[in-house]
DNA sequence: CTGAAAGCGCTTACAG
DNA sequence: CTGAAAGCGCTTACAG
């Protein structure tokens, strides 16, 4: 798209090697720190590299190498501090091994996230490491394996294929959530945020067995969807609100959703832990710290960002072995909401 | 760092070519949409390319184009949603042009902004645009723009140098804030959060600017200092509140800040917009949604990434022109908080 | 340890 | 419209 420094010539290993007087592939060897070269013609290299200004060009040796130290990092939704965090984890792992990494931010858009795999792919990166926007075709597992580029799929599953994956125990996660609340003797308890995509599945299922396991019959209109947002979570409590009284608990599908509840129920006089429980999950750093701190479900999104790392190594390193699966057990964290 | 798909060798355009029975040239122009081909000679060699599974070589091409249409980004903090809302201005403006964008996560670490610079150097994209972590020197822009390579700088001044900038006017944001608490009968303002940098230092002169305007006394004591998080809000307000009794309003360095003495002043069994006078700063998404929902000063963040976005569109397709600076002016968005 | 040579997969004049 | 040729800046055997 755009020439670089139009009129001025980068210095290659060429010059360098003139510089120092020596060949163009003792130059080579020096910045790949090969131990063929004495550390006396080492130095003099180095030297005349900073002093003529030498800039390594990746794009060059990447090519001649047929090889690549950058992993792709497809998010689906930053504005969720969930994601951040599990990107952090995942992040920190894959520097600590040489890999510099590049992530891009699909926004929960299909196109954009089909149209960025394409770049990844085209650019030849050594891996790739996704949450998958809503919606993804359980088939995308399969297709990036068929472009030979080692692939792990984070928090979202996707269909039952064979692919490398790092999540959380969701049913688990909201049985302990509900196991909690109807021992606090709450006989209605209210599902609240969440549209689609299997982490909704996976939780809801987690309130039916709990409910099921506790006798308690199933009422759909407790269940409230909403887009996982401060403002889905807004709008579903005060639903909740208005068409149930006697409800006075609720677990969420996301902390998010929970945060929105909990403005809700200021705006209406209600208190989380002393006239309403709540119960959000994920445990994102801002739960610690809401209006009331929030009981919630720990997933412990670094760990699950870092064993992803893990995996899509491990892929790297060794792509024929056979598929892991990593699943975060999850464990109830009680603050003051519930 | 690794192979791709040892054993496999991928399609290049010569095998397109052959397969299409055309020369490697053709392909190549067919590949970039040029004019000069028919459109049936265009359609048999796009049929081969998908029929082969040809995968365009982004590295080779952009090594011998000497140019790239990707462009870095560089943020220092992620976990703070202000940051993300601009980012996604940006990549949206930037998207809508042609460009794909990567972007990096310094996490306010200087040495790891040092690593990504250089490796955006090495990759030779097409322009960079960073939010700088706090303390990088003011010399970056001169140096990058030694490196040939476009920038824009957001949010955070890098000192009085020339360089492309896209951010608020801090100082007005606050004015308004105290203008407006001070005109509710506040006496005593105090400012909460923040430990360095430009855009501390810009905030805390419109708090001073303003009250100096109203003729009120600045007391040192009332800037209680703390990181930019819900936990340094948290442990601010809470400071606040055992140290200066009678203070019963306050401006915080940013929403985040405003969340945790949200969350402090619940703790104490006060609410704010009743018991206390809170007002924010950045108007981030969550702050419709807190509890009570957060009266704060909006900078448009998207705005500001959109701008930048402009900004570095523009020096990429014209270097030698004179730097601008784009500087959003705030606006007081009053919820019930204050 | 060093030098000459080939080649990674493209793009770009240039001649037909 | 097409083909042959050169070259982007590296790395990698291979011979010395």
């Amino acid at each position: 798209m755009s020439k670089q420094t139009p009129g001025f010539r980068a210095a290659t290993i060429l010059d360098v090697a003139s510089a120092a007087n020596v060949s163009k592939s003792t130059v080579s060897l020096v910045l790949r720190g090969s131990e063929l070269i004495s550390a006396e013609t080492s130095r003099r290299v180095r030297t005349a590299a900073s002093k003529i200004g030498y800039v390594y060009n990746r794009r060059a040796a990447e090519l001649r190498r047929q090889s690549s130290n950058t992993i792709g990092v497809v998010i689906n939704d930053l504005r969720n501090s969930f994601f951040v965090e599990v990107l952090v984890g995942l992040e920190r792992r894959l520097a600590d091994a040489g890999y510099t990494v590049f992530m891009a931010h699909t926004n929960e858009d299909l196109n954009r996230q089909q149209r960025l795999l394409t770049v990844l792919r085209e650019q030849g990166v050594a891996g790739i490491a996704i949450c998958p926007a809503l919606a993804t075709p359980a088939s995308l597992p399969r297709t990036v394996k068929s472009w030979g580029i080692p692939m792990v799929v984070m928090v979202r599953t996707l269909g039952v294929g064979s692919y490398d994956f790092a999540g959380s125990d969701n049913c688990a996660g909201v049985r302990y959530a509900m196991n909690h609340l109807i021992g606090r003797g709450h006989e209605h308890v209210a599902f609240l945020g969440g549209v689609t995509g299997p982490v909704l599945q996976q939780r809801l299922d987690g309130y039916k067995d709990a409910l099921h396991a506790h006798r308690v019959g199933f009422d759909p209109d407790l269940i409230v969807t909403s887009p996982p947002t401060r403002e889905g979570g807004h709008a579903a409590m005060l639903h909740l609100l208005s068409t149930h009284k006697r409800v006075k608990a609720a677990v969420c599908y996301n902390d998010l959703t929970a945060f929105g509840a909990l403005s809700a129920l200021g705006d209406c006089g209600l208190r989380a832990g002393t006239d309403f429980a709540l119960v959000g999950f994920d445990n994102i750093l801002d739960s610690a710290h809401s209006n009331p701190p929030l009981s919630t479900v720990d997933v412990k999104s670094e760990v699950i960002g870092a064993e992803a790392a893990q995996l899509l190594l491990a892929r790297i390193k060794a792509p024929g072995t056979r598929v892991r699966r990593f699943v975060q057990a999850p464990a109830l964290v009680l603050r003051q909401s519930a």
